[in-house]
DNA sequence: ACGACCCATCGACCAATCTTGATACCGTGC
DNA sequence: GCACGGTATCAAGATTGGTCGATGGGTCGT
């Protein structure tokens, strides 16, 4: 019951923000690789044959909408998909068209 | 099968622009108000308080990204969502985060 | 301590997006 | 036909977003 039906403003940029990071190409390539599991910056440099920079670019954008976490190890840094994050996404769209029941919406002034 | 798992550059392109459509709080309000049904600008524009071009420009946005269909009925045009856009954007966000059974992905070149 | 490697960050640049005001378009009613 | 209301579209400016190359900060092996 939460979601786009009943968003506050502070709800709406944040949501704003989660589809923001989702509206890329190469960050939905990242996210379609992170769905196999963690993955260091190496791995997706290989996997996506984009620029080192690039690819930090798009992570931290996925990292800043929480879309992911990263974690160091050794000289590697690991990133993984946040599932409370994709779950937050699944009830948003979920919510999408959904109706929020205050009854028939009568037109309001013009429309008649 | 399909949505981010197994996506074509098309497909990419395609599914960002999507995502794209929900990145902005206008867009986002929007489409909470098109889940009562069918409303024309003029609803829209009292509801959102915001400039009818600005509105305009949203729904154009809307539209093109194949989120919500328009329809004129005397001097007014009347915004729907389109529910088969609706599903596509939940196969997709269903599609996130979930493994594409190729197995374990074993790392590649580097951290091992 | 040094060099190699992984990665983030910065600066500069170009492209895309958003906002606003002005204008044009199309129905309607007179 | 004319005036008017509802909406789209255009032009211009401000803001944000993405790419690239260079630089710098950790971490490891030697």
């Amino acid at each position: 019951m939460n979601a786009v039906g009943t968003s506050t403003a502070r709800d709406g940029r944040r949501i704003a923000r989660l589809f923001h990071a989702l509206a890329d190409e190469t960050r939905l390539r990242i996210v379609e690789q992170l769905a196999d599991g963690e993955q260091c910056v190496c791995d997706l440099t290989d996997a996506l044959e984009a620029g080192q920079s690039r690819l930090s670019f798009h992570l931290k954008t996925l990292k800043d909408a929480g879309l992911v976490t990263d974690r160091r190890q050794g000289r590697w840094i690991y990133y993984t998909l946040r599932p409370d994050a994709v779950d937050e996404l699944r009830d948003v769209v979920g919510a999408i068209g959904a109706p929020r029941g205050r009854g028939l919406r009568i037109a309001s002034r013009c429309c008649g």
